[in-house]
DNA sequence: CTGAAAGCGCTAACAA
DNA sequence: TTGTTAGCGCTTTCAG
């Protein structure tokens, strides 16, 4: 049978409030009495049962991370982040995949409330807003995690999706590109990113053009059907600006297919900043996410929310980055 | 104040007993009293306490999984696959990250006992073999995946890494290649393939040459490097085996810049198939490891070790599947 | 500085 | 078919 706290006293020959005591460091105790303790706790291989100490009305020092889909790189990175910040902090994370279904949100929702966490992170991809709300009516610990739900105010961790679509243009029209197409992707955050293209290319007197602004959803194939699309246009353009690393491998794979080269004819950005970026061919120019940050103040506003029972509602928009790598460059000029 | 069994028994205007039986499902409830029974527990919002069914003796329904890093690829989809056959025989998996760190992983470990995990699940990178010998002294269910300690006997699930390394350069044979060079890596799975592939070569009638087996760690730039030495050999090898596809990406890069194409003048293969290999260019050939295989496995193994408390200490090893893409054919004819 | 004892929320006999 | 009750292992006053 496991030992219990009982075990460990009677070895010790003290009472199971000491041994309490010395496990949790509370009152006080003769360093004479700890060691002993100690010493048979570990002879003992004694694990003091959370389940018990919960029971005692003790916090789990447990946050519960849900999450689409771990295997997808922005989400493990995401959730490493996470980890390592709550680890530090003394916390520990349970992280589901709701593989995008509500049933699977319901699921692991009650999972984490029966295992009763300190709170819950949710990230992207989760559907079922009035679970959401149930929770925030419990008055349970919540953050959001690049995801933005305006009907409540909850603490929110998010990137600059404005900021980074509008400095990916800014960089792109700096190099002299005139004709900027982007591709845009049927979720929320690309709104904010076009809307920064679109600000960009104002305020560098470009002009806005419908043709260069396709949408659809994120696979290399897409990514190179769209572009062949662009490449078709009387007027192609001489920079496509992705709003994925997946879509600007496809329009890569476009471009090279029509024999143009990579950034001599046509300038190629991406964003994420996914391993893909850096092992692709040229290496690809795209704006990070500043995943580790994000995962960082998302633990520490949680905990704070957690410890502090404040409740702010901050909405934290971090900046995405530029990272320039060889996709892009200045467009052909004509005299060469 | 969260609701508790009692409160949903008073409100039912039951016992608590009942409430408890129909929550579990066990004896006989009049389906009127369920119902209604269900109905209140929905209106309270009522969860039960974990902890509380914990302490009485029940299992957890809980595994606790050890990884190095959840954010590499490998462990994600792993995990992704772990969680999903879980999920499905009714168990939970709480994941944490290592960081290759004995001090984490006795972190880790103490937390799973404490959580009282029914069940340990552990990857290759793990160090601390003696911790987990403490737990199977314990006689806790512990499976080991994608890592052979040949120390005690354990259920282990792995790749056929001797296999894969025969197949790989069984193909590469096939297709008429005679000099084809490795690039191996310093972990465990490496011996078993250069085996594989020295038996392979044996097979084949073809020799063995030492100058063609270079041993590097996993980043792009040592697989370029070594390769850059392969192609400096008075006679470079027409096929290039990595052990991973970082690896064999670094490969791609050097063969290019040397102004060779691929598969014209030099074939590469890797290993893994992770979302690189696809994403190469060209697409890169590869031996993909049967990561949700591999998975499934390891949840049904570990769960029948739980229930059925058997101990036979199985060693399941799934193949690797060749995957070929674009990256092989055969070596360049002289004639052409 | 240490011990005794009252719960925490739930399960599982045992009664009724 | 349902209720009563004794713990499960631990924390936390309150005494000593």
């Amino acid at each position: 049978m496991k030992p219990t706290i009982y075990d460990v006293a009677k070895e010790a020959g003290v009472s199971i409030a000491t041994v309490s005591m010395v496990i949790n460091n509370t009152g006080r105790i003769s360093t004479k009495t700890r060691k002993k303790v100690l010493k048979v706790m570990d002879e003992l291989k004694y694990y003091p049962s959370a389940a018990a100490s919960t029971l005692t009305g003790k916090s789990t020092r447990t946050l519960g991370l849900l999450m689409p889909n771990i295997a997808n790189p922005f989400y493990s990175e995401l959730a490493r982040s996470m980890e390592d910040r709550a680890d530090e902090l003394g916390y520990s994370v349970i992280v589901c995949s709701t593989d995008y279904k509500e049933e699977r949100e319901q699921k692991y929702i009650s999972l984490f409330l029966r295992k009763q966490v300190d709170g819950f992170i949710i990230t992207s991809g989760f559907n079922s807003v009035d679970l959401i709300k149930e929770l925030v009516d419990q008055q349970i610990p919540i953050i959001l995690v690049a995801y933005n739900i305006s009907k409540f105010s909850l603490d929110t961790v998010s990137v600059d999706d404005y900021t980074g679509g509008y400095q990916a243009t800014a960089y792109l029209a700096e190099l002299g590109h005139q004709r900027i197409a982007v591709i845009t992707e049927t979720v929320q955050s690309s709104v904010e990113r076009v809307r920064g293209y679109r600000n960009a290319l104002q305020d560098y007197q470009l002009a806005y053009d419908d043709e260069l602004c396709l949408e659809t959803s994120a696979t290399v194939a897409n990514g190179a059907k769209v572009t062949e699309e662009f490449l078709d246009l009387k007027e192609p353009p001489t920079a496509i600006f992705a709003f994925n690393d997946i879509l600007a491998i496809g329009a890569m794979e476009a471009v090279r297919k029509r024999g143009l080269s990579i950034p001599e004819d046509i300038s190629i950005i991406g964003f994420d900043d996914t391993p893909l970026a850096s092992y692709s061919n040229p290496p690809l120019t795209t704006m990070a996410q500043p995943l580790e940050d994000i995962g960082y103040q998302a633990i520490d506003l949680i905990v704070a929310e957690i410890e502090g029972a404040k409740r702010t509602s901050q909405r934290i928009m971090l900046p995405a980055k530029l990272v320039v790598r060889k996709s892009t460059g200045g467009p052909l000029k004509k005299t060469r």
